[in-house]
DNA sequence: CTCATCGTTGTTCACGTTCACAAGGGTGAG
DNA sequence: CTCACCCTTGTGAACGTGAACAACGATGAG
């Protein structure tokens, strides 16, 4: 009798196209052909072999298909303050994007500013055997990283200023400061500071250029803009350095965080927004309609960033095609601009 | 002589391990000791398959090891809404922590409340051949999904109240939900709402349950809370309709966004926070200290979290192991509270 | 001197899939 | 009737790695 050896203990591994197949009575190849839907198969014999794959809850094995095809299926994302909602909602579309070309996803973040750390997070995405990258929130030293490791990979990045060599994608930066510049001289300001990002940012420059080119465009006098790190909390500290001089009218923020802690000194310093100060942000954040007072601001639009992104990355490995890589800000005018009250 | 038939158009595919033995004059197993630090290696040996790595610039490929291991080194984790800070925090740890581990993470969001979609992002972790699952921001509908298809995985859940037969670890809403409505009774609040999360998140049923509890132990009345959905925006129509009863001094907002939207509803009315109204929220998201006014909240250790999810997952998956499942949390007292003026 | 043992290295196979090619049966034209 | 061709299916090899086992030389004990 030899009572059941491994009745039911034949388990352990996932059922494979072998199993599909005897079950369904065809060989491997063929379940492999129904996987990948090729032609010429009879009608009978696919139904049976989805049947059979059905009925064993049959899961094509990536690894082993990755291994023979040396084809991954996989983007790398590379980012950096992903808390932040403008990357979070990029990274979210863009895998949204891939998913439904029938790619997977990889991130890597990168933490503080050593480029050790941009080496390694490279370096994880590149075990993963991605196929195209993504740069997220670029900086000036993550391109000279990459650069310096000359990868053999198509490579987009999002929020750049365009001007580089890689493809690259993006809200136009520099035509979204001006629209925020642009707004408060037409309101009447004419000492206007601008609250930039950290210097190293491609996007905080881009605005800041935007900033400059519309305030020279117009005649204005500029002043050295403050440079920041695109939190709330700097924008606090800030604003109550700036009050102490008190020479300006309006302030542009380069982001809605750091609009939000500016506004935030201005309040405790007495003051009144826009009646004293007006203040404009930039990436219409959900919360910033809310602000008090609701944030005027440049809105990204970064679902429609994320899916421009993947489309050009996977026509870029299928087949090299044209591509619009600039996508228009918005200005979104709330209560926190009005015209200048003392002059 | 056979001069060199290929000289330098042998490209194409990436060096392989037995590039790497050939190079160093060894097998490739001996290699794949060295990769793996096996013991028993000379290590003149060992240094020249080291140097042969580094001057084919080699790197392993993950897909032929996880076929032959069956094992994919990878975690799946399931969000919703990762956009909001919580989540994005959550996901930023998880992936940190994981990498540090030498595990690779794949991320799948649920879009809307169908369970068919629920149901596909959970098929395309399991594409990936994950090894462990993280579930953030859990809603019972996902749990439903998730125990009707008896996945044969760990399974961490985040966020959760801890009463569910899987692994779970949170912050305890309950204690942060008590903590918050405590500190409104003791500043003499009597009339309290509550504006909770959705309904099937399990999440915002244990802020409900903490601030019901809290409630009945102090022998206060309570009313029905009204239920929301996370944004900023229902905040302010939320606070809007509430306003025209107004017979209530104090709001607990389940999170911080709604607090937000709450207290613009309460300003567009010509009230005064935390005069007239008190209000604390839930998350202290970095934006909340600069709310106007800064806002009483109670903080959770998101990145805590994550790394102690990681190492239950990872602890799961290599032995059972004991663990500490909850997290304090701490209220942040800021602006937004106050005694209550009338009465 | 011989044999067992240990440390080190090599050989062979299996993992699950796709690709290249072949084989078999049916159909139509000459 | 025969041959060429197409449609459908099967066979065998290969992808790069790790596991099991074998083999080799050196060392030490008897």
């Amino acid at each position: 009798m030899t009572d059941e050896p491994e009745p039911v203990a034949k388990k352990s591994r996932a059922p494979s196209m072998h199993d599909v197949a005897r079950l369904a009575g065809v060989s491997h190849q063929t379940v492999s052909r129904v996987i990948n839907d090729a032609p010429n198969i009879r009608d009978e014999t696919k139904q049976r072999v989805l049947d059979s794959m059905e009925q064993l809850q049959y899961r094509p094995n990536r690894a082993a298909r990755a291994l023979v095809t040396s084809r991954s299926r996989t983007i790398g994302i590379l980012s950096a303050s992903r808390t932040n909602y403008g990357p979070a909602a990029s990274i979210q579309a863009i895998e949204d994007a891939a998913n439904a070309a029938g790619y997977a996803v990889t991130t890597a973040n990168i933490h503080g500013f050593e480029s050790t750390s941009i080496v390694r997070a490279i370096d994880r995405l590149l075990d993963q055997a991605i196929e195209g990258l993504v740069v997220i929130a670029p900086q000036r030293r993550v391109f000279d990283t990459l650069a310096g490791m000359a990868l053999r990979l198509p490579i987009v990045t999002l929020q750049s200023t365009g001007t580089d060599g890689d493809r690259s994608l993006s809200v136009d930066q520099i035509m979204g400061a001006r629209l925020a510049t642009r707004h408060l001289i037409e309101l009447g300001h004419r000492s206007i500071y601008h609250l930039a990002g950290p210097q190293d940012w491609i996007e905080a420059e881009a605005r800041m250029t935007g900033f400059l080119d519309e305030m020279n465009a117009q005649d204005m006098p500029t002043t050295a803009p403050f440079l920041g790190d695109w939190t709330a909390e700097f924008g606090y500290f800030a604003g109550r350095e700036l009050l102490r001089v008190r020479d300006f009218t309006a302030i542009f923020a380069a982001n809605d965080q750091m609009a939000l802690g500016l506004m935030h000194a201005i309040r405790d310093a007495r003051l009144d927004v826009p009646g004293d100060i007006s203040i404009v942000g930039f990436d219409d954040i959900p919360d910033a309609a809310h602000f008090w007072p609701p944030l005027t601001t440049v809105r990204q639009d970064f679902p429609e960033l994320g899916r421009r992104c993947v489309a050009l990355l996977l026509g870029g490995l299928d087949a090299g095609e044209q591509y619009d890589g600039i996508i228009a800000p918005t200005l979104v005018v709330r209560g926190s601009t009005g015209p200048p009250l003392s002059r």
